[in-house]
RNA sequence: GGUGUGGUAGUUCAGUUGGUUAGAAUACCUGCCUGUCACGCAGGGGGUCGCGGGUUCGAGUCCCGUCCAUACCGCCA
C-alpha cells in the first residue's frame, strides 16, 4: 500500500541508483570518516550523514537522506527523527514558515525513506541523549525516495520485537542500533586482526571450498558433483589440510578469516557455518605460537576495548578438569575443587565409601542459604543434563558451628577436618557431590559455575584468559573401544610421550592448546606433526588400515616426503570471541544473518526442496518418505 | 534422538478453581495540540487463543497427539 507514489516510473532506476551509490559508500565510511568525514561531500543524494553535525555546523545548508524513524506532531510543528547508520538527526517543519511543507511531512510514516535539504539551527530545546542534540535541520525542501510498510516490530534499541519475528525480518532487526554496532566490532576485531597479523609476515591466503569429505571429525555438509555423477564434495570444517600444505611450499605464516561449515546440531554458541580466524606458522614450537596468539588477544583488547590484559596464566588439562571440572575453566572466580574422598571413609556413609571420588567446592558467605535455596541447588545437580544424584551440604555457621546434611554419619570433628581442607571460613557453605570421578568433577563443575552465577562473580566486563595446555593427544571410545583423536589427527604428541603411543594410547600428552576466555572456548591448535613416519604411526592407531590413510590423506603423508617444514597452529572463533567482546549470550546477534535452531535460515526459507529437474542433472533420487 | 520452557491483537504479554461479550501496554488509524525528543489529550479499528482430536452442559484454561520457537543433554576431531 504505497498512498504516494512520488516517483511514478522512476521509482525502480531511482532506486537502483541508490543501491549503487549507498554501495560504494558503505565500503568506504569505514576508513574515510576516521580520517575525514567532510569526503563524503560530493555524493549524490547526500553531503552530511544522521551522525555528524554539531553546533559549529549551524547555518550550513545540508542535504540528508535517511529513514523516518519518529514522526512527532505538535500541530503547527512537526519534528521526525531522521535516522541513517551514523545517528539520528532532528528534522524540524513549522507550518507558519512553510504550510506545504510541513502539511508533506505529516503524511510520511516510519521507516519511509527520505531526502531533506535545510539549514542546520541550534535547538531552542537542546536534548543531552544524542550526540546531534543541540542542533535540528530546518528542511525546505523533503523528498520521500521510497515509502514503506509499517514495519511488523519497531525498530528501536528496546524493540517490541521477539527473537523468532526479528530473524525473519533481520534486514529490518540490523536497522536496529545494537544490531547494527554489533557487526562494526566484528567488522573492526577482524579488521585490527589483519593489521596485527600482517605486520607479523602473515600472508592471508584463500583455500577451497569445496573439498572432499573425511571421516573424523564433524559430520560434513556435502555437496553433489553434477560433472562426476555419484560423487560428493564437503565443505570444510576447517582448512587444516591446506593450510599445512601451504606450510609445505614454504608460506611460513599463513592466516584466514574463512567461513567453516559442521552438519551438526545448533547451540547459543554453534551455527552450521561459523567463522574462524584460521592460522598456521613455520619453525616454531608451542611458545611461539602461545606468545605470537597471546599477542594477538592482547591487540584486540587493547585496541578495541582499551584493556591492559596481563600474561594470560596457563593450566594443564589434567590440573583444570581436578580443579575445575572442566578444560574450559571460568578463571573469574577461584571455588577450586577439594578433594574429601580420603577425609570422608570409614563413617559407614554408604554413598561416600562407594564413590570413586569425593569434591567439594566452598561457597563463600553463603552458610545462610535457606532450605529452599539448597533445594533448588539439589534439583539443579539432579536435573538430567547434570545427572548427579544428590547433594551433600555443610554449614560453616558464623558461629563457628558447623552443620551438615550428614550429621548422622560425620560428627563435628570430622566436619572441622573437611573444612579446613575446603579452606572454609565461618560463613562459607560446602557443597559435595561424590561418584565417578570423571562424572563427578565435571558435575561438580557445573555447579561451581551455578554458584559463580548466583553470587555474581561472573562479571561480563571482566575478562580472563587462559591458556589450557597439555590436552590428552587420544580420547576412547569405550561403545567402540577405539581410539579418536581429540583434537585432530595432526596433532602431535609430546616427543617424550612418544613410547606411550604402544603400551598406552590413553596417557599420551598432545602439544595441543586452547585459549579460553570467560568459560568460553575462544580458540584452540597445536603443533603438527610433520614427518611421514610419525603420521602414519598416529594414523594406525587410530585405526586406520594403510590403504585407508592413503586414501584419504595420501597427499598430506606425500608432501611431508617433500620436506615438510615444522609447523603449528592455531584457530580462533570469530563469532565467539565478537560475542565475548559485546557481551552477548549467544553468537546469532554478531552473525549478519544467523540459522535457528534448526539449521534454517527463516528469512530466506532455507534449506529448501529443489525441482526434479536439478535431482536428475546430479543423479539424485529421493528416498520416498518414511511411513510408519 | 532426549529433557525443560513457551505459542492468546501487528508486537510484547496478562488471563484466577473450567463459567457472561478474552484484557493491558505498545504499534496502527482519525481528530485536537507551535518546542517535542518514550510528546500529550480524546476516540477508533484490530483475535480461528499454533494446529488436530478428546473429556465436559460449557475449554484460552484439563487430557492425548502434532507443529513451531528456544535453552540444554547426546552430538560438536
Amino acid at each position: 500500500m504505497q498512498k504516494y507514489n512520488y516517483f511514478p516510473g522512476f521509482s525502480n532506476l531511482v532506486s537502483f541508483f541508490c543501491f549503487n551509490i549507498r554501495f560504494t559508500q558503505e565500503l568506504c565510511t569505514f576508513a574515510l570518516l576516521k580520517s575525514n568525514p567532510k569526503q563524503q561531500n560530493s555524493f549524490m543524494y547526500r553531503n552530511s550523514t544522521c551522525g555528524e553535525l554539531r553546533l559549529a555546523d549551524a547555518n550550513r545548508e545540508v542535504t540528508l537522506a535517511g529513514w523516518v524513524s519518529k514522526i512527532r506532531k505538535m500541530g503547527g510543528m512537526t519534528f521526525i527523527d531522521l535516522r541513517d547508520r551514523y545517528g539520528i538527526t532532528q528534522l524540524s517543519f513549522n507550518q507558519e514558515v512553510n504550510h506545504d511543507l510541513c502539511e508533506q511531512a505529516n503524511r510520511l510514516g516510519r521507516e519511509w525513506v527520505v531526502q531533506v535539504t535545510g539549514t542546520v539551527k541550534e535547538r531552542s530545546s537542546k536534548n543531552t541523549n544524542i550526540p546531534t542534540g543541540d542542533i535540528e535541520i530546518i528542511a525546505s525542501q523533503l523528498t520521500v525516495l521510497n515509502a514503506s510498510q509499517t514495519p511488523p516490530f519497531t525498530i528501536e534499541t528496546e524493540t517490541d520485537g521477539g527473537d523468532e519475528l526479528r530473524m525473519k525480518y533481520r534486514y529490518l532487526d540490523l536497522r536496529r542500533n545494537v544490531v547494527r554496532q554489533n557487526l562494526e566490532l566484528r567488522h573492526r576485531m577482524a579488521f585490527e586482526t589483519r593489521r596485527y597479523l600482517n605486520e607479523r609476515a602473515f600472508l592471508e591466503v584463500e583455500t577451497p571450498v569445496l573439498i572432499g569429505s573425511t571421516p573424523e571429525g564433524a559430520r560434513d555438509f556435502i555437496v553433489p558433483s553434477r560433472m562426476n555423477q555419484g560423487e560428493f564434495y564437503a565443505l570444510p570444517q576447517s582448512p587444516q589440510l591446506f593450510k599445512q600444505l601451504l606450510m609445505v611450499s614454504g608460506f611460513d605464516r599463513y592466516f584466514q578469516i574463512v567461513k567453516c561449515f559442521r552438519d551438526e546440531d545448533l547451540r547459543a554458541d554453534r551455527q552450521p557455518e561459523f567463522t574462524q580466524i584460521d592460522c598456521e606458522m613455520s619453525f616454531v614450537q608451542q611458545e611461539d605460537v602461545l606468545n605470537t596468539f597471546e599477542g594477538l588477544t592482547k591487540h584486540l583488547f587493547k585496541t578495541i576495548k582499551a584493556i591492559d590484559i596481563p600474561d594470560f596464566p596457563r593450566i594443564s588439562y589434567a590440573d583444570a578438569m581436578k580443579q575445575y571440572g572442566s578444560d574450559k575453566p571460568d578463571i573469574r572466580f577461584g571455588m577450586q575443587f577439594t578433594e574429601l574422598k580420603e577425609l570422608t571413609t570409614g563413617h559407614d556413609f554408604a554413598v561416600f565409601d562407594a564413590a570413586e571420588y569425593v569434591g567439594a567446592i566452598c561457597a563463600e558467605g553463603c552458610a545462610a542459604y535457606t532450605r529452599k535455596q539448597l533445594d533448588e541447588l539439589t534439583d539443579f545437580v539432579k536435573r538430567p543434563q547434570i545427572g548427579a544424584k544428590g547433594l551433600i551440604y555443610v554449614r560453616y555457621n558464623e558461629d563457628g558451628t558447623l552443620k551438615s546434611s550428614v550429621d548422622k554419619f560425620y560428627g563435628e570433628e570430622v566436619l572441622k577436618t573437611w573444612a579446613a581442607a575446603c579452606h572454609a571460613r565461618p560463613g562459607d557453605l560446602i557443597l559435595m557431590l561424590a561418584g565417578e570421578t570423571e562424572k563427578t568433577q565435571k558435575q561438580l563443575g557445573e555447579l561451581r559455575l551455578e554458584m559463580g552465577s548466583r553470587l555474581g562473580l561472573r562479571d561480563k566486563n571482566n575478562y580472563k584468559c587462559l591458556w589450557v595446555v597439555d590436552f590428552p593427544l587420544l580420547e576412547k571410545d569405550e561403545e567402540l573401544n577405539r581410539f579418536f583423536a581429540k583434537h585432530h589427527p595432526f596433532t602431535s604428541p609430546k616427543p617424550e610421550d612418544i613410547p606411550l603411543l604402544d603400551t598406552d594410547p590413553g596417557a599420551v600428552r598432545a602439544n595441543a592448546y586452547d585459549l579460553v576466555i570467560n568459560g568460553v572456548e575462544i580458540g584452540g591448535g597445536s603443533i603438527r606433526i610433520h614427518d611421514s613416519a610419525l603420521q602414519q604411526k598416529m594414523f594406525s592407531v587410530l585405526g586406520f588400515t594403510e590403504e585407508k590413510a592413503q586414501q584419504q590423506f595420501g597427499f598430506l603423508m606425500n608432501a611431508f616426503k617433500y620436506g615438510a617444514p615444522p609447523h603449528g597452529g592455531i584457530a580462533f572463533g570469530l563469532d565467539r570471541f565478537v560475542s565475548i567482546f559485546a557481551g552477548l549470550d549467544s553468537i546469532r546477534d554478531c552473525i549478519a544473518f544467523p540459522k535457528n535452531n534448526a539449521g534454517r535460515d527463516v528469512m530466506i526459507n532455507a534449506p529448501s526442496t529443489v525441482e526434479q529437474e536439478q535431482l536428475d542433472e546430479l543423479g539424485i533420487m529421493l528416498k520416498p518418505e518414511k511411513k510408519d
